[in-house]
DNA sequence: TTAAATATTTGAAAAGTTCCAAATGCTAAT
DNA sequence: ATTAGCATTTGGAACTTTTCAAATATTTAA
């Protein structure tokens, strides 16, 4: 199928790009934007061939996504190969990492809201209001973070059964 | 004040590990930070000397920082040199750079979408199926994000008046 | 237990990014 | 208009990240 390799390279490329504006590795998304179109579990070796590499970074970074909990192994009988797919819910997935250095920002605020309480200045209470206002921020963030969290929980389920 | 030259060494850092790990230069978190919890606005001169770095780079990334909205110029009378502070409500804006990254998977998603409408195999029936899966999900998210940013400007009223 | 197949690690090369110093370009006051 | 005081741009050096090829380690089947 013609049409299916080229998809397959613009959709690598395009997500190679995604991962690259969020300051991930561009060959995370390169990985991912190829398991997520494809309907069966590949090799490194299928990986390698597809996106024409050698194995050494194809190999780390698996490692790494299957640490995030972006890919999944797969068994295969009979077969001695790894094999990888996109993990269920892989966009769920991906933004719990983004929520998890979102949350950074809250202790970031709190640190030096209690460095500013321990000085005594007009540098000082600027300092206080500034970050009482980050820390209020990123609270309500995290909020709304977690209702869409419930809401795309809901949502999945009734797109996936 | 002592205490202050060390908490704003330290808040630069901060920022700048924040700033990279959302694929960020980190010179835009080190004078974010400074900028921050700076109560008089700085000029180029100023943050060159608290940041300890050379005129260029500055120079550069406050034409990206301005850019993007998240510091302003400021005119101080008698006085030619730009004088730079961080925006009114700094961290909305910059959320608000986010949520325009994120909304571009929408158009990812689409794009693909309609690719896959064009094919005609089991793969791209696969495809179809991921893709709808990927623009649900970021079509939710820009949802909850628009919730937030109004929530936000409502508590950010609140907290500054 | 061994050999074959596969995955991972390592060291070096290539590519990309960031930074500085110096040159250039603007702007505003005289 | 000219000049002094800035800001910006540029070219190259230093540093960081990514990649490859080769060596090593691990796993599985016989």
């Amino acid at each position: 199928m013609e049409k299916n390799i080229d998809l397959t390279q613009q959709i690598v490329a395009d997500f190679a790009e995604g991962y690259s504006n969020f300051g991930l590795n561009p060959l995370m998304g390169r990985i991912v934007g190829l398991l997520i179109i494809s309907k069966d579990p590949q090799s490194l070796d299928d990986i390698v061939e597809k996106l024409e590499m050698s194995k050494g970074p194809i190999s780390q970074i698996c490692r790494r996504l299957k640490e995030r909990g972006l890919i999944e192994k797969v068994w295969i009988p009979g077969d001695r190969k790894d094999y990888y797919q996109a993990a269920d819910d892989i966009f769920g997935k991906a933004y719990a990492n983004q929520i998890n250095k979102m949350q950074d920002n809250i202790e970031i605020a709190e640190k030096y809201l209690s460095m500013a309480q321990s000085m005594d200045s007009e540098d000082a209470a600027f300092i206080k209001q500034q970050m009482k206002l980050m820390k209020s921020f990123y609270e309500l963030m995290d909020e709304y973070n977690k209702k869409f969290v419930e809401a795309w929980e809901e949502k999945h389920k009734e797109l996936t059964e």
